[in-house]
DNA sequence: CTCGGCATCCTAT
DNA sequence: CTAACGATAGGATGCCGAG
């Protein structure tokens, strides 16, 4: 039996929605969600950006990313709340504990976003429709916040599928319906291709993901090169054989970037900025047992260019001391003296040899940690480090 | 020619 | 009037030099 059955659940303007229900607990009167709102920083500062919006906020064109500020001039009334990390780490994880009790194999890919991998379960949920709705009408009573449930034969559908009519609605997107439902659409709203892309392709005349399903393979090796090619090609066709992961998979590289309120113009700015972060790029390698084979640094400038600049290394190393000494090194053979409004630092080529056997047998609660910074690290992914969180405007608490 | 190292680009949440 | 704009991670690609 190869015909397998996914969903991917999505909650509905995650952060927002969390903030909601966070404020209604404490005694709030106004649920968030009906009037024009957003969960972003200090819009006196020009790294503020608007984290997640309600559903009249987007009336108003207010955009997720966009600039604090920019929101307020879209619409004054706006009420904008500050992030509460704390609060979205347990309301993802009540979300994904009852996600886990109708399947084993649940994928968090995100903090507001999971997939489950259904297949073979015909005898114990006859109907996925009916099933998808029971699941997402129980964390609508028990949590109090809405999701979208995607119904396919794959992630991709699945995620796709998701995304269609929002919000508290389940859509399937079956082979079959792939003609119908999503080769209408742009290319811009095919998972995995982004607005270069998407601008690159409507300029080849290839503006639906219809009219990408059905391009030439060959003409699109030529302009986005092999593997990005077949990706879009196989996409576009609604194939997709990656497997739904449960298991949290090891880091790759750890990194930290600053933006800072003031252009940096001397080293030693710069230095103390990396400082910090080679504190907590190298506390991070510790907690996870792993080294790094090569430090990078990097650093933007007010024309918005990022440059990068590492080394591999002889040894590996998870020292603050020489994670930062390096990094000092780097920089000050790299960096050309234009102003700088970030600077950032990253661990790569990670080494898992050492530390790892020892935890099989030796901590059982290592795992769970793991999985726990994981999600702290999408939390930061999703919205940036808790310099946004003291910028609050403070309307709420 | 292939491979490693490095910088940059693109995409995702 | 415009433009304004985060943090983090993973993967692809192009270039260059060594073997």
């Amino acid at each position: 039996m190869d015909e397998r059955l996914i969903f991917h659940v999505d909650v509905n303007s995650a952060f927002l929605s969390w903030e909601a229900v966070s404020s209604l607990h404490n005694g709030g009167t106004l649920d968030l969600r009906t009037v024009p709102s957003c969960v972003g920083g200090d819009p006196k500062k020009r790294s503020s950006i608007v984290a997640a919006k309600s559903i009249p906020a987007k009336k108003y064109g207010i955009t997720t990313g966009e600039p604090v500020s920019m929101a307020i001039r879209k619409c004054p009334e706006i009420i904008v709340v500050p992030p509460h990390f704390s609060l979205y780490k347990k309301m993802s994880r009540a979300f994904k504990d009852i996600l886990r009790e109708y399947t084993p194999v649940m994928e968090s890919f995100s903090i507001d976003e999971a997939f489950m991998d259904m297949s073979g379960m015909g005898l114990l949920y006859p109907d996925p429709v009916a099933l998808a709705h029971e699941i997402k009408d129980r964390i609508k009573r028990e949590l109090e916040f809405t999701v979208n449930v995607g119904i396919a034969r794959n992630k991709l559908c699945a995620k796709m599928a998701s995304d269609f009519e929002k919000p508290d609605k389940v859509h399937t997107l079956y082979p079959e319906e792939i003609a119908e439902k999503m080769w209408p659409l742009s290319v811009g709203d095919l998972f995995g291709c982004g607005k270069k892309t998407a601008e690159k392709l409507c300029q080849i005349k290839i503006c639906t993901i219809g009219e990408l399903a059905r391009a030439d393979e060959e003409v699109l090796r030529e302009h986005f090169g092999e593997k990005a090619a077949e990706y879009l090609h196989r996409a576009a066709n609604g194939e997709d054989e990656s497997p739904v992961q449960s298991e949290v998979e090891d880091a790759k590289s750890y990194g930290a970037e600053t933006t800072v309120e003031e252009d940096l113009t001397d080293l030693e700015s710069i230095n103390r900025i990396l400082r910090m972060q080679a504190d907590v790029v190298g506390a991070r390698l510790r907690a996870n047992g792993v080294r790094s084979f090569c430090i990078t640094v990097s650093y933007r400038t007010n024309d918005f260019k990022k440059k990068s600049h590492g080394k591999k290394r002889e040894e590996a190393t998870d020292v603050t001391e020489e994670i930062y000494a390096e990094a000092v090194r780097l920089m000050k053979e790299f960096w050309k003296g234009e102003p700088v409004r970030l600077v950032g630092l990253s661990a790569s080529e990670i080494d898992q040899e050492g530390f790892e056997q020892l935890s099989l047998f030796e901590d059982p609660g290592r795992e769970k940690q793991k999985k726990l910074d994981r999600a702290l690290d999408e939390i930061r992914g999703k919205f940036g480090n808790d310099s946004v969180v003291r910028a609050g405007i403070g309307k709420f608490r």
